[in-house]
DNA sequence: CGCGGCTTTGATGTTCATCAAGTAAAGTGG
DNA sequence: CCACTTTACTTGATGAACATCAAAGCCGCG
């Protein structure tokens, strides 16, 4: 991690958005004399699970995973987000330690706030911890429902799934970069890795996608969007 | 749903721990005013998934189970509970919709209060908010987290880790009567019914449990607990 | 150029879903 | 309360889906 390279102004900060509304002036030049930024490489990992929860952290730029490790090569995936603003584990105002961890995917810019300045904004200022609350809540059902979805296809409507989301939610593009490894995918959607290479070459056979390495191309969005309902 | 049959005097309500210590004594009264209680008699569906929010709910009593329905026969389970007292669906104060619905699944007292007066007071109230904050990470946490442990393992894994949370999240007890079907069960941990079944009678064969009809006896805890870690 | 990690593909075996058929239990109407 | 119907449960047999293992190709990096 290192130092923003540049001043930041927090004026086209998304974070803003929730805070500008409810906050007066002196709260806001509070925040940002406490705010720290940092710039993440693609690949650095930005708190780990288990970690002393110091600060309140926004993505301001980016795309990350949260995640969990269960044994020396056994991660599962939890989210991978731009949207997520917040990358706070859950619990970030109750929890002494970070449940999961989160990694940059992209290289990402991290804006951390003091938690104990956040948490006294929230009880002195109900509007700002009502959209507070809001908004993590989104981020919660957002997770949730993805599992369920997730969980109730089988291995090609997974894969399908996940190509659909970048699609959709991550690059709003039919041809994309992978953030991740094919493992990553595998820990994302709890299946093997060699399946899901598999299932992608399949794709690709049947003129459903173009791979080139990291590089996916969406075909047939049809048939693909086929293969994620009933699968 | 019947209304509940004596007067409800609020005091020996867990909610209020979580009001009392914010509110001032008129909010109180007004929540108090406004609340509506319900009897629900197991198996009654307390609200359906599409429903329009209009009432914060809280499980005074009882154990329901919140879920999903994707086909005709067809449902997933995302969480059965005591504990997640409030049984709203995520994003209660933003959404229109509940996204998932709740059912008793023992007899279960349901205190309701209008969401708008709720709202009211989150914003005039910056403590009120943390609290309800704090609650709802929690329980979203528990939700993600038990999603994340039953995915990791494989059916006899998740059968055994289902008894053991009716053990020691629900009963405290090594001896208990299932609140749900077989059926059920595998819609929880997204297994087949006939599988469930068979997983429950190996058990029982192996001499790990006992069962009758819905009589469920934990006679070798370690031994299920070894399984349902090591799978 | 060579090493290690990621990717790919095939072969094999395990795990799990599905189907079918039968039994027990629970609700329903006379 | 009993006959009837329906729903839940149980078990076995079969095949499909998926994991695992192994070997080889590829790519980036020192």
């Amino acid at each position: 991690m290192e130092k923003a390279d540049k001043s930041c102004l927090c004026e086209n900060c998304e974070f803003r958005e929730v805070v500008i509304k409810y906050l007066d002036d002196e709260s806001i030049k509070k925040l940002c004399a406490n705010k720290k930024e940092g710039l993440y490489r693609k690949g650095e990992i930005i708190y780990y699970q288990d970690d002393k929860i110091s600060d309140f952290k926004y993505l301001k730029r980016g795309l990350v995973k949260l995640y969990r490790r269960n044994g020396l090569n056994d991660e599962q995936i939890i989210a991978i987000t731009r949207n997520f603003d917040f990358i706070n584990s859950m619990s970030v105002f109750k929890e002494e330690k970070y449940r999961f961890s989160v990694a940059a995917l992209e290289d990402s810019e991290i804006c951390s706030i003091n938690i104990e300045i956040i948490k006294k904004l929230l009880t002195e200022n109900g509007n700002f911890a009502t959209g507070i609350l809001i908004r993590m809540s989104n981020i919660y059902e957002k997770i949730i429902t993805q599992c369920l979805e997730i969980r109730k296809r089988n291995l090609a409507g997974r894969v399908a799934y996940v190509l659909l989301y970048f699609v959709s939610e991550v690059y709003n593009s039919n041809i994309y970069d992978l953030p991740v490894s094919r493992k990553e995918i595998a820990d994302y959607i709890g299946m093997s890795t060699a399946n899901v290479i598999r299932t992608l070459s399949d794709f690709k056979k049947e003129g459903i996608i173009n791979t080139e390495g990291k590089t996916i191309e969406i075909l047939d969005i049809k048939k693909l969007e086929l293969i994620s309902d009933k699968g």
